[in-house]
DNA sequence: TGTACATCAGTGAACGCGCGTTCACTGATGTAC
DNA sequence: TGTACATCAGTGAACGCGCGTTCACTGATGTAC
């Protein structure tokens, strides 16, 4: 059916972008095809360039939107806590979760894009996507940070941050072995030494995101 | 030049082991064809097969390769040093230093690898020699950490070695900006607070890799 | 040491396949009157 | 509100390309005598 209203093309981009943001996110830029992300939003992939320039154009945008979701994410967590320690725990609680190690898709881009950033071209759009992710969710945690001023602060979130991220890099990658769970405990230990850790396997019904 | 002795066909193994090692870490698994692994080892594709039994097994061996190549260098490191906090600040310093961020061929490949990894199945040879090659680098860093035992010993390694390889992935992704290398000052600030921080530009030879 | 022959490391063409991208085409949508 | 027509979102075949792997072949190496 050729020739959809334009509010319903709108749509269709919009669920080549949400299918991208986690089919990339799962298998990486080159395991994705694009009849793969066309397919998700249940279009052939010959319509692809009518929505975005490129692969390439398209990688920008998903992992731009994935950082969004995770800055939302984030700011919904914090709300809800009463003071900077309670939101600084809960972001790194929630940041080492075994669920957030499984669900890949939905994860933080910042460690499941990392790989593929890192390769691209300087001028790849997926690079200036993920600079500007990063940074928005360095400072809403450098935000709920404790430090004498606004440069310790920073700096915290960014050791913070290595250690989350590289944590959950690492469980990812070994995964199915012991060693997985116990680096996730390990740093959970460095950056939460005195409140409890994990809330228990949850009683009634939960979100269904995270990281 | 077919049939080449056997004494050099074990060298054309090792080089294109080698070159593997180096290629993968710097462009990933499926960044370099096999025609590009021979070709390194000025080779032609058609013999890869007499080699190895497949891509995916090469990777393996590579990965394991790249591991054995870091873990003596880091034996190499600590046995210059007077103490075990000296060793630990040196294992430290060249991870965190901006030649390691720059060389990711010649680097840890528990960083460089660790998107591939992620994404291999669980039977993948690859995902075996990662977590033997994680492991062995993980007990040479608890050898020197400060600790009341063992235990506590391995969980200030794993915790360092998160905020290690999280710092150098950050840095990588977003190499070019300035936040790279605030995030590696940060790290290094965190693991590292109290010492002399880089031995500066280095007077005359040094070696020429790293972590 | 020398000869005859089997072995096998490496070559290069070929295989089937999947990829990103292009393009002529279709027909409902959107618009001008 | 109704009609006529231009627009353009999506289709599916086709493009050129590079990939991992296979295979018949070559000829120096390694070995048996």
């Amino acid at each position: 059916m050729p020739r959809v209203s334009r509010a319903e093309a709108e749509i269709h981009r919009e669920q080549i972008t949400e299918a991208s943001a986690r089919l990339f996110r799962e298998r990486g830029i080159n395991g994705v095809s694009v009849a793969d992300l066309m397919g998700a939003a249940g279009l052939t992939h010959g319509g692809f360039y009518g929505h975005f320039e490129s692969k390439d154009a398209l990688a920008g945008v998903a992992v731009a939107h994935a950082f969004e979701q995770s800055v939302e994410r984030w700011n919904r967590r914090i709300a809800a806590a009463p003071d900077d320690a309670a939101r600084r725990a809960v972001l790194v609680d929630k940041f080492l979760a075994h669920r957030s190690m499984k669900d890949v898709g939905m994860g933080c881009p910042s460690v499941s894009m990392a790989g593929d950033v890192a390769r691209e071209p300087a001028t790849a759009p997926i690079r200036t996507a993920y600079l500007d992710g990063l940074e928005s969710l360095v400072q809403v945690l450098a935000s709920v940070e404790q430090g004498a001023d606004a440069a310790a602060k920073r700096a915290a979130a960014l050791a913070d941050f290595a250690t989350l991220a590289g944590a959950l890099m690492l469980a990812r990658a070994t995964e199915g072995a012991p060693l997985s769970a116990e680096i996730l405990a390990a740093a959970r230990a460095r950056l939460a030494p005195a409140p409890a850790p994990t809330p228990a396997p949850a009683p009634a019904r939960r979100k269904t995101r995270q990281a």
